[in-house]
RNA sequence: CGGGGAGUAGCGCAGCCUGGUAGCGCAUCUGUUUUGGGAACAGAGGGUCGCAGGUUCAAAUCCUGUCUCCCCGACCA
């Protein structure tokens, strides 16, 4: 992607009052735009990061058997209705009418249509398993929205749901999504921490939360520190609920004697596992050898749009943001200081076209503008790679890397450049 | 919802107390010189001062109402 032919309107200044890291840079860096209080828009760069994310929990969800759909987000109030939570969800919940009058919401959340779906189709025991999930944009209409996309009231979330034919069973499932989240925060670089957390609105017994520690989080959890060392992908249902890991509220009610480190944070994932809350209310059961049976449910969130401001906030410096090689808008930034210098220009859009057919995901500062503001502009976008091409390649076929996160900058020989960049990209 | 603030050029802000030609920085446009860390100089354009009403010879400024946004607390991914 040419710099030139990108839009990115980066900002020297931000309204005083936009105090969060990470709503800042956001901001920025040109990622997002508010359009009114907690509902904004993702201009490219933001988009780019987002799709980032959304591919890998794709991959991942759908290599585990877990099927996309794409459920509306407007939903009718009468499946609501049918739950009980159209009285009960509260002002949380953006409600309209259409124009007979219809009574529709902007869904909070889908249990009450996957369950209808199920009912319909479903109806033998054999037809279970089943795991569904969807990207999809909710609303919940907060008491107080804040820090841009990191509490927003509309926000992309990806939600999967399951059906099992008993709690056993489902307790395998909720395991399974328990396994694929820690997967995927993984290939996202993000050290997420597995807490038990209370089920609250959503009902059940059985649910774990999954925060990244920042500093300026706006949840706390008690936690083991021993915990931040465990790898937990070969254990079972029972080591994960002895593990010494809690949101604050679990942790209040349940008075435990050892006390443990406090640490704030941001909750990027939350599994339930309720049970048949939902199948029972909607009359949803399936047939088995020994009569008819409700099946057991689970469903498994994750807040896609919170996770790049996490993200931001956990990884950024005076300059700007410092993005991991998987959620980067792009790989690499390749900087021209000398765009009008035929020579220099010319090396470098080669290189461009090069290292794109090496499958380099590059942004190409071609724009005509000062080297300050390049620089400042990269370091601000946050790309983890930069290749610096100026005066050193006019006069000496030098060309710099500088990686990001550290600043650590390398003066090669310009031929050196792919092999170079190949031993550079495999340590970060 | 309670408490506190703010709406003035594309962005960030001053001016308001004490009414009298609407300002500054950045950005934009033109020209010249620059070019490895947000360039310098010279010039230019850009505003119904959130909206509505009122007071006044005169309102960004005072009064009333209203809308929007932000910050601090209790809910949530």
């Amino acid at each position: 992607m040419k710099f030139s032919n990108f839009f990115i309107p980066t900002l020297k200044e931000v309204p005083s009052d936009v105090k969060m890291k990470s709503h800042n840079l956001m901001i920025r860096s040109g990622m997002i735009r508010q359009e009114t209080t907690g509902i904004y828009s993702w201009l490219p760069l933001g988009y780019r990061v987002l799709s980032k994310i959304i591919t890998v929990i794709e991959e991942i969800h759908k290599k585990n058997g877990v099927n996309q759909i794409l459920m509306p987000t407007i939903q009718s109030a009468d499946i609501w209705k049918e739950s009980d939570r159209y009285e009960t969800y509260g002002k949380e919940m953006l409600r309209i009418n259409d124009r007979n009058n219809k009574d529709l919401l902007y869904g909070p959340t889908n249990e009450e249509m996957i369950t209808t779906i199920g009912r319909q189709y479903i109806k033998s025991y054999k037809n279970l398993p089943r795991k569904f999930f969807h990207i999809q944009s909710k609303f919940r209409d907060e008491i107080r929205p804040r820090f841009g996309v990191m509490r927003a009231r509309e926000f992309l979330m990806k939600d999967a749901y399951s059906f099992d034919i008993n709690e056993e069973n489902g307790e395998k499932t909720y395991l399974e999504f328990f396994m694929l989240y820690l997967k995927i925060f993984e290939k996202l670089n993000i050290p997420v921490i597995p807490v038990r957390a209370p089920s609250g609105e959503i009902g059940g017994n059985l649910s774990h939360e999954f925060h990244l520690i920042v500093e300026s989080g706006e949840s706390e959890i008690y936690i083991n520190d021993k915990i931040l060392d465990l790898n937990f992908n070969k254990f079972t249902l029972q080591e994960i609920l002895k593990l010494e890991s809690y949101t604050d509220d679990f942790y209040t009610k349940n008075n435990f004697e050892k006390k443990l480190k406090k640490y704030r944070s941001i909750e990027l994932g939350h599994i339930f596992l309720f049970g048949t809350k939902y199948s029972r209310s909607f009359n949803f059961h399936v047939d088995s050898d020994n009569g008819k049976i409700q099946p057991f449910m689970g469903s498994y969130g994750i807040g896609v749009s919170r996770i790049p401001a996490a993200f931001i906030e956990y990884s950024n410096d005076e300059n700007g943001i410092k993005w991991s090689k998987s959620l980067s808008p792009f790989s690499i930034q390749l900087i021209n200081l000398l765009s009008e210098d035929e020579e220099t220009k010319l090396f470098c859009d080669k290189n461009y076209e090069k290292l794109i057919k090496n499958g380099f995901d590059v942004i190409y500062d071609d724009r005509l503008e000062r080297p300050g503001k390049k620089f400042s502009d990269a370091d601000l976008i946050g790309t983890p790679i930069q290749i610096i091409c100026g005066n050193a390649y006019k006069k000496e076929k030098k060309i710099s890397v500088v990686k990001r996160s550290d600043k650590n900058e390398i003066t090669i020989d310009a031929l050196e450049l792919m092999p170079e960049l190949n031993k550079i990209i495999s340590k970060i």
